[in-house]
DNA sequence: TGACACTCAGTGTCATAACACCTATTTTCC
DNA sequence: GGAAAATAGGTGTTATGACACTGAGTGTCA
């Protein structure tokens, strides 16, 4: 592994600004740690934003929620939900169901395989993010999520 | 703007380690960087992944580069560099030729209206990523990218 | 109370990404 | 010098993503 981004992706010139170097590396380590993540999650049959649906999930048991708040807690964005569901309701791992007041709703849930899954990918996948980022002290983990916390926060 | 990722996915429990924390604020702030450039980009009618072809090309000019060359400086994986060169080269931003001693390797090279374009964006890029983290001082833009450098040295 | 705007989901359609496999050329090495 | 491995590029096919549009159900307020 490179030590720098620039030697990474063999850029000859320096970046233009600190701004676009910043940018370029978050977007640089966020396609390394999803790569990473999907080795994992691949041979269980599905992708991080699967995954990810299933975290959400799992977290909102036993209520279940709407498409829209599932949609809005996705850690990137998903402007097709309705079909992502569709896949994952084929493949047995949540159920949706029309029911309570508002008639226009409705919910989605983790199933009893769905809940499985996940459960069982918990170790795996913690175990990917700190072989990928073990080699830093807590501290530095932790200045990490602040400055990235603080990068979000533009006006 | 919610102040930290948990409000931001409005999740319930803390994260299990500060490493999983730690991936998924890079993931997700990837992610909003990405779409605001996306929306930048969007009327020029090129994607992230299309600019990134163009950049590399116009560092590479006037020689040009193989396809598995831009692959390997692209900042995240694209297994299909084929079709999106095919897209590139119906939509003129690229030319395609084969040449030089081994008859195997197709050199790549932007066109004028490529560069044309790739050069008009460099303003409105620069102001997207300052509107983004133009906030953070510039001590705090080298940390950042010096923790994401750092991170992505894992074993 | 009924027109209007709003919200929730879903669909049609096209563009792009992913994956496995294929062909041509070059390199290696006996 | 020729078979085998390696490398460059491309293709077929399926899965997924993006985007505009539709329609049902709900709130709201003149």
């Amino acid at each position: 592994m490179p030590a720098t981004l620039r030697d990474d992706l063999r850029q000859k010139r320096p970046f233009r600004s600190t701004h676009e170097e910043a940018v370029l590396n978050v977007i640089r380590t966020s396609a390394t740690l999803t790569d990473a993540l999907d080795l994992v999650l691949k041979p269980h049959g599905i992708s991080p934003t699967q995954y990810n649906v299933l975290r959400i999930l799992r977290g909102a048991e036993p209520d279940g929620l709407c498409r829209n708040e599932v949609r809005d807690r996705m850690l990137t964005r998903m402007p097709d939900m309705t079909r992502l569901l569709d896949r994952m309701e084929e493949a047995g791992l949540v159920t949706r169901s029309r029911e309570g007041g508002d008639r226009r709703m409705v919910l989605t849930r983790i199933t009893k395989q769905g809940r499985k899954l996940v459960d069982e990918l918990d170790a795996p996948v913690t175990k990917v993010h700190k072989s990928r980022l073990g080699h830093l002290t807590e501290h530095q983990l932790r200045s990490l999520s602040d400055l990235l916390t603080l990068a979000r926060q533009a006006g």
